[in-house]
RNA sequence: GGGCUAGUAGCUCAGCUGGCUAGAGCGCGCCCCUGAUAAGGGCGAGGUCGGAGGUUCGAGUCCUCUCUGGCCCA
């Protein structure tokens, strides 16, 4: 009884942790506060006013699509964004980031159209001008986009990314579109903008282009005929497979469109799929060789004759003759061609196919295209066949075929084919005249082409990290078409060109520029709401070289295509960084690996072409998320986690800290599991920043701090700021190198090994038992002060709300913020070299006392360990020892050998009552407590 | 089908230009502490490095093929 009396008194008179920064985090609710308190004193503002003049870091948002919820993608993407920036603003440098949105495009006016045509405004549009049912569809696509940059900005923000977001970019906004424009000026400056027909989705009772989205798959009965096509030459023809003939053969062909057939221009083969020569029933036809079973058996002939077989590449640049039209075609090469249907021959129209289209592109065919906006045969076609529309068509072809005698066989089929998902009504594909900016023409600016001037700007000129993002984005410009820049819909920036009288367009470098000013002021709505007279106000012809002669503004009319986004994402580095005057190139863009594709590629593409330069020095890209089976994540799939959910339940700082951990450049897997890992992680973290922050409650910097300079080299202290130094280089060079993950290792096992495990074990005897202010224990303060200040700053590019949280209570006011410092500078503490050994004996005599368990000595602090240290290495660091390993006591034995430690059980020696060790000094005291000499000393027993 | 890319302990990842018995953290098992306590500490068990060939004195690391994923195209 009175042995736990007088146990309890010690207690008062140990000095125990004590902190308000709670164990337990509860994010959910505290990050709120914390963005709230960032708001109030707008530290965004702030800490750019104070890296004003400082070495900037130019770094560019790549604007996300304005419709729906953030995904854990954006999650990711925008995570790592705010550790760059908050990294690079802590050590130092100018970091200003303006993010951005994506407005205009399909997606927003697909949904718009779709929910006003279910609630039968759409309908009501058809009575007004085309002008104002546009604006009407704008209106509300506008709407919406506002309303998803607004809730996608609040959850960005939740996220605790720092950004200006009081002055966001929005493709949508009439100075952005001006600077759109006016990239566009320069680039049909370059004379690298033309007109060009290409095949598109077309609707036949909308009159209009459609996009993939607007198309709704449905079964539909359709003709499936086979077709002789006469070779020109008999005798070259026959020479190909080695064989002469005497009677002219047909190249047979399959098609599933009849009404295509007078746009045909040429015959596909594969290069190495093997054609056969073959007599059917006495004419003679070229059919894969493969196939030949499959297309007599179909076509019932009798009497079958292998005269000769040839590849495919031995066919190429033969002649044939159009079944009913006076011209020819020729054999051509494409991959695509197969021989799972048909003939194994393609029948070719470019323009009424996306393939046959690059077929012609790379053949040089004529793009042929005698189907008019209604659907009928223009002029061009023979007599029969003018002015019936397509569907009607197909019953006259196979007719037309049938008596001239080129038809082999016909048969009905169902198959689903694309309809209009507005009518209802099948679509076709038919050539149409889009804008394309040329990537094969000259470029007066580089003085090659815009393709060549690319490749070798991503081959010398951008770094990319990974590096693998070179050769990703090289291929892609080697191969790349010439990029349509037109789309035939309402929400968007105009192609800002116009229509003479007599069918001409007019647009030049100056009529953009004119029309730029206009709608930098209003706004592209301007394009719908004023004349072409008002668009062109600022023009003025006679200045205007390229102006056609005698034009009259009065009776221009514009024109409906609107820009490609791509093209208005991909000239931000215009509208912001040049606008802005943030500074151009960038140093740094980072998004998804499909942006390889994307924003990379179509953003470099219009600055090399207006400017010459590469927007941007270096390219980071990530890759995708997946689920724990490594599957791609889809809303389909149901193996899509909810951001809001995972903010809820385990707080931003946890999913950055999971963010900072990944290995980004390759697929990364995410499952609900690896937040709670990541949870517990944090929680390590959080638990020994918490100790470093309770043992200083009665620390006074400016009073208590011990010159850690002076330090013993081969004191713990010293130790602790050299292990420190370390961990600061290599968080600072791992930040530099965008290698987060190197900064999570290096900051946990800091933490878990250093700090808990070894440093804050160690010490805790002496923070607690020697007297508040003795010079051991205050130097301990003084080191784990500055290793606090340093932690909260490393980590506040990770962990922004808990770095904040630690580093006001390090500092005891509510007026302190992590975010507006810098990353600390250590003193130069250089800690003995010897401690290496030190360590390494500390892990033979844990496993020794390991061992000694099995004798009953199973409490550390009833232990003596005997180290042996035959070359005295040991001796300079005695006084740290029994700390270092936990126990009551440390003897160096300097004879015998390098042997394994030994451990010594003290359970006979008295026990100190206050500090539990037993060292050997332990006897009873005046006020009648059995203590140790130290413990005496800081009671003032002496 | 093409371009780029990944596949190392149950999980997440290190392993540079090929070279000692392949490492770390988490998790797991056993144990200690109860003055960091819905905390802290110690020890330990886990891997034929996706598969098959090949080059080499020697390969997780180079080459070929192949399987399974991902991004972008066709």
């Amino acid at each position: 009884m009175t042995e736990t009396t007088s146990k309890r008194s010690y207690k008062d008179t140990v000095n125990l942790p004590r902190t308000d920064f709670a164990m337990r985090a509860g994010l959910a609710t505290n990050e709120p506060r914390s963005r709230q308190r960032w708001q109030a004193r707008d530290v965004y503002a702030e800490v750019q006013r104070r890296r004003a003049g400082a070495a900037p870091f130019v770094f560019h948002d790549g604007p996300p699509y304005a419709n729906g919820s953030i995904h854990v993608g954006h999650l990711l993407n925008k995570v790592l964004k705010d550790i760059v920036v908050r990294s690079r603003l802590m050590a130092g440098r100018a970091c200003p980031f303006i993010p951005g949105w994506d407005c205009h495009g399909l997606p927003i006016e697909h949904r718009v159209v779709t929910e006003m045509a279910a609630d039968g405004r759409l309908s009501a549009l058809e009575r007004l001008s085309a002008d104002e049912s546009r604006m009407a569809i704008r209106r509300a696509c506008r709407e919406r986009a506002e309303h998803f940059v607004a809730h996608q900005a609040d959850q960005m923000q939740r996220l605790l990314t720092l950004a200006d977001y009081a002055h966001p970019y929005l493709t949508m906004a009439p100075g952005y579109e001006r600077a759109v424009l006016e990239v566009f000026a320069e680039l049909v400056e370059q004379g690298i903008v033309f007109r060009a027909l290409k095949p598109v989705h077309w609707s036949i009772a909308n009159r209009t282009a459609l996009a993939e989205a607007e198309l709704e798959y449905e079964d539909r009965e359709d003709d499936s005929i086979f077709v002789d096509f006469e070779a020109d030459d008999i005798d070259e023809t026959g020479r190909r497979f080695g064989v002469e003939l005497d009677q002219r053969p047909s190249f047979m062909i399959w098609t599933t469109t009849p009404w295509t057939l007078p746009a045909n221009v040429a015959v596909a083969v594969h290069p190495r799929v093997v054609y056969a020569l073959v007599r059917m029933d006495g004419a003679i036809s070229i059919i894969a060789d493969e196939l030949v079973e499959r297309v007599t058996r179909s076509s019932a002939a009798q009497d079958v004759e292998r005269l000769g077989t040839a590849p495919g590449e031995a066919l190429l640049g033969l002649g044939y003759r159009h079944p009913f039209r006076p011209r020819t075609g020729r054999v051509v090469a494409a991959e695509y061609v197969t021989t799972e249907d048909g003939t194994g021959l393609v029948h070719t129209a470019p323009g009424h196919g996306v393939e046959d289209y690059q077929t012609g592109l790379r053949e040089s065919l004529p793009i042929d295209c005698p189907v008019q906006e209604d659907g009928t045969f223009d002029d061009t076609v023979p007599q029969w066949l003018r002015g019936v529309d397509v569907w009607t068509a197909n019953g006259r072809i196979i007719e037309a075929l049938r008596t001239s005698g080129h038809l082999v066989h016909a048969m009905k089929f169902m198959h689903a084919y694309p309809h209009d998902w507005r009518s209802r009504t099948p679509v076709i594909f038919r050539a149409t005249e889009q804008w394309f900016i040329g990537v094969d023409a000259g470029l007066p600016r580089c003085g090659t082409t815009l393709r060549r001037r690319a490749t070798t700007a991503a081959a010398s000129e951008i770094r990319f990290v990974p590096d693998w993002g070179r050769n990703r984005l090289r291929g892609m410009l080697e191969s790349r078409p010439d990029w349509c820049i037109s789309r035939q819909r309402a929400w968007g920036l105009p192609i800002p060109a116009f229509r003479t009288p007599d069918g001409r367009v007019l647009l030049t470098p100056a009529t953009v520029r004119a029309v730029a000013a206009v709608i930098g002021d209003e706004g592209s709505d301007a394009w719908f709401t004023r004349s072409a007279a008002e668009l062109l106000a600022h023009w003025r012809p006679e200045t205007d070289p390229q102006a056609p002669r005698d034009v009259d503004v009065r009776t221009l009319e514009k024109a409906y295509d609107i820009f490609d986004v791509w093209f208005e994402s991909g000239s931000s580095w215009a509208a912001v960084l040049r606008a802005r005057g943030l500074g151009l190139p960038a140093d740094l863009y980072l998004e998804g690996s499909d942006q390889h594709r994307g924003w990379f590629q179509l953003s470099l593409l219009p600055a090399l072409a207006a400017t010459g330069q590469p927007p941007f020095r270096t390219l980071l890209t990530h890759g995708f998320m997946v689920d724990r089976d490594g599957r791609k994540m889809s809303k389909s799939l149901g193996n899509a986690l909810d951001v809001d959910t995972l903010l809820a339940e385990h707080g931003a700082d946890v999913c950055r800290w999971w963010v900072s951990s990944l290995a980004y450049e390759n697929d990364i897997k995410v499952d609900e599991a690896f937040f709670r890992t990541a949870g517990e992680s944090y929680r390590k973290i959080r638990n020994t920043v918490r100790f470093l922050l309770s043992n200083l409650h009665d620390f006074t910097p400016a009073s208590d701090r011990v010159d850690l300079a002076s330090l013993d080299p081969c004191s713990l202290d010293a130790w602790l700021v050299g292990e420190a130094a370390h961990l600061d280089a290599e968080v600072r060079s791992a930040f530099e190198a965008f290698e987060f993950r190197r900064a999570h290792q290096a900051i946990y096992d800091f933490c878990n090994d250093t700090l808990s495990a070894i440093y804050c074990a160690a010490v805790k005897d002496r923070l607690y038992c020697d007297a508040p202010g003795s010079p051991r224990r205050r130097a301990t303060q003084s080191a784990m002060h500055i290793v606090a200040d340093m932690l909260c700053r490393l980590l506040a590019p990770i962990m922004p709300h808990t770095a904040d949280e630690a580093y006001q209570a390090l500092v005891g006011s509510p007026d302190a913020c992590v975010h507006l410092e810098t990353f600390v500078t250590l003193p130069p503490v250089a800690p003995d070299p010897g401690w290496t050994a030190v360590m390494a004996a500390r892990s033979s005599a844990l496993r020794a006392m390991e061992a000694a368990k099995a004798d009953g000595i199973e409490n550390p602090l009833d232990a003596e360990v005997v180290l042996p240290d035959p070359d005295g290495a040991l001796r300079p660091f005695e006084p740290e020892l029994a700390d270092l390993l936990g126990v009551s006591r440390v003897r160096l034995d300097p004879d015998g050998g390098p042997a394994a430690p030994r451990v010594v059980s003290l359970a006979a020696e008295p026990r100190c009552e206050r500090s539990r060790k037993r060292d050997g000094t332990v006897r009873p005291r005046r006020d009648g407590g059995m203590l140790s000499d130290r413990d005496a000393r800081a009671l003032g027993l002496e």
